[in-house]
Order: C-alpha cells, then sequence, then structure tokens
DNA sequence: CGTGTTTGACCAGCGC
DNA sequence: GCGCTGGTCAAACACG
C-alpha cells in the first residue's frame, strides 16, 4: 500500500509541477509584479502529503534585487492540510506567537502572521496563507533564519526552511502523537520517500539496501506499528480522500 | 495571574 | 495628495 502510495504521490506530483510551470509564465509574473517590494521570490512550489510538506527554497537564486533580499532569507513551504481545518497552524518544529491576522486583496482566506516565541532574539517571521487556489493548501512563508535550535517535535525538522529537504535515508514515516502547543491537537505525521529512495535509484548503488529480506521485515515493522495507531489511520484517510479529489483537474 | 489569541486601528509603501 | 493594500501594534479577551 505505501509504494502504491508513493507511486501516485509521484504521479500527482509531476502533474502539479506541470501545471505550475505553465501557469508560471503568465498569470504568476503577471500577479507579482503588483506585489511589494518584499515579494521577490520565484517559487517551486512542491506538495507534500498529508497535513506535511516538502519546503522549496528561494534563497540564493530567486532575488533579481540583492538590495531587497539583504534583509533576511526567505522561504516558502506548501503544507497539505484538511479542508475542513480552518486552523492556520503549521507545526514546523518551532514555536511562534501569532501576531496579526489579514485578508489580503488576491485571496479570500485570511493570512496570519506569526513571530517566532524566541522574539526579539530571534528575528525570524512567518506568514501563513491558504492557497487561492487549493484551499487544503496551506503556504508558509518564513523570514529570517532561527538563531536558536527548534525545541519541539523533532520529527518534522524536515518542513524547517533552514534544515532543507530531508534526508531519505531517514525513517520515512513517522509519528507524532505529543502536541508541541496547547492549541495543536495530536497529528500524525506521513513523510513519504520519494520514489528515488525507494532503492531504484541506480545513480547511487551504495545507499541501496542489498538485502532484500531486511528491507521486507523493516516494511512489516513499519506497517503494524503504523496500523496500530488509530491516528495514522484516520490521517490516511484523509490523504488518500484528499489526493482522490485534486485528481479530478 | 500568566500566556497566547483576536481584532480593530494605525502606519508606511506604492500607484495613480 | 489621495486611496488602496499589506504589515504591525496593542487593548481586550480567552484559557488553563
Amino acid at each position: 500500500m505505501l509504494t502504491v502510495l508513493c507511486e501516485r504521490y509521484s504521479s500527482l506530483q509531476n502533474q502539479y509541477m506541470e501545471l505550475v510551470s505553465r501557469n508560471s509564465g503568465s498569470d504568476a509574473t503577471a500577479a507579482t509584479s503588483k506585489k511589494r517590494k518584499a515579494e521577490c521570490e520565484d517559487y517551486v512550489p512542491m506538495i507534500g502529503f498529508s497535513g506535511k510538506a516538502e519546503s522549496s527554497f528561494s534563497d540564493e537564486d530567486s532575488c533579481k534585487k540583492p538590495k531587497d533580499c539583504i534583509k533576511a532569507k526567505i522561504s516558502r513551504a506548501y503544507v497539505r492540510t484538511n479542508p475542513s481545518d480552518n486552523s492556520l497552524i503549521v507545526r514546523d518544529g518551532y514555536q511562534w506567537r501569532k501576531y496579526g491576522q489579514k485578508v489580503t486583496r488576491d485571496n479570500p482566506s485570511p493570512r496570519a502572521y506569526f513571530k517566532c516565541s524566541f522574539a526579539p532574539s530571534c528575528p525570524v517571521k512567518k506568514k501563513v496563507q491558504r492557497s487561492a487556489e487549493d484551499p487544503s493548501i496551506l503556504v508558509a512563508t518564513y523570514e529570517g533564519e532561527h538563531n536558536h535550535a527548534q525545541h519541539s517535535t523533532p520529527a518534522l525538522s524536515s518542513l524547517s526552511p533552514n534544515s532543507g529537504t530531508s534526508n531519505p535515508r531517514s525513517a520515512p514515516v513517522s509519528s507524532s502523537s505529543s502536541a508541541p502547543t496547547k492549541s495543536s491537537p495530536p497529528t500524525v505525521t506521513l513523510e513519504l520517500m520519494k520514489p528515488t529512495g525507494l532503492g531504484n535509484d541506480t545513480k547511487n548503488p551504495t545507499q541501496q539496501v542489498d538485502e532484500p529480506a531486511i528491507q521486507k521485515i523493516l516494511v512489516q515493522q513499519m506497517a503494524a506499528s503504523l496500523t496500530r495507531d488509530p491516528t495514522f489511520t484516520a490521517a490516511l484517510a484523509a490523504a488518500i480522500s484528499g489526493k482522490v479529489l485534486d485528481h479530478k483537474w
């Protein structure tokens, strides 16, 4: 089931990338041309899975005007959530304090403004808004870099804008039942490996598992531990139903 | 009582 | 200069 899930995830991601690349030439540039000075990023959206996402980074190659980008590193993360969930909470391992919310012109859903709880010593800010195209996707824009370590849910470290892409050799699935904040309900994180990480990446034979039996045992153990977690099954059902709906493009 | 959220008001940048 | 818009402030409020 996980393999099928990965394959469908890959194909859906490819379709989404195609759509984005098609639209980026016309709508995106027109829409961003009227934006203010701070919005100088180009984005390569990467949709995550089951409420979590891979971050996309635009620090070095996106800013055409260096003067606009000196003050803060800007990155953006796309997070898939349950569309019925109205909260603008993106759990990325850091603790945030909300200081404002605003309805913007180009998007009917409100935009929430967060500061790192370590402010003012940590200057990082975060903006979270639902995607206008797909309400199930939260767009989190990070400004600045944390000058401290994460202090909750290290399992979500791959969501951090400063941590980069998660290591494909790390555990592909992690569950987190401990809520870092009182307002965040317990969730299950499903960080699926990309297809290249499943052992069929011929470019990097040293990372392949030599013994299929070990792989099989690992998969069985992961599946057993996951199926024991009722929150995982609920989250998986929600993710699959969301993907099915997304497929009707 | 301390901490975090909500929300209206205010401010600054930008285009006309 | 004026109006629009995004971003921030801060008092009021909620909650444990």
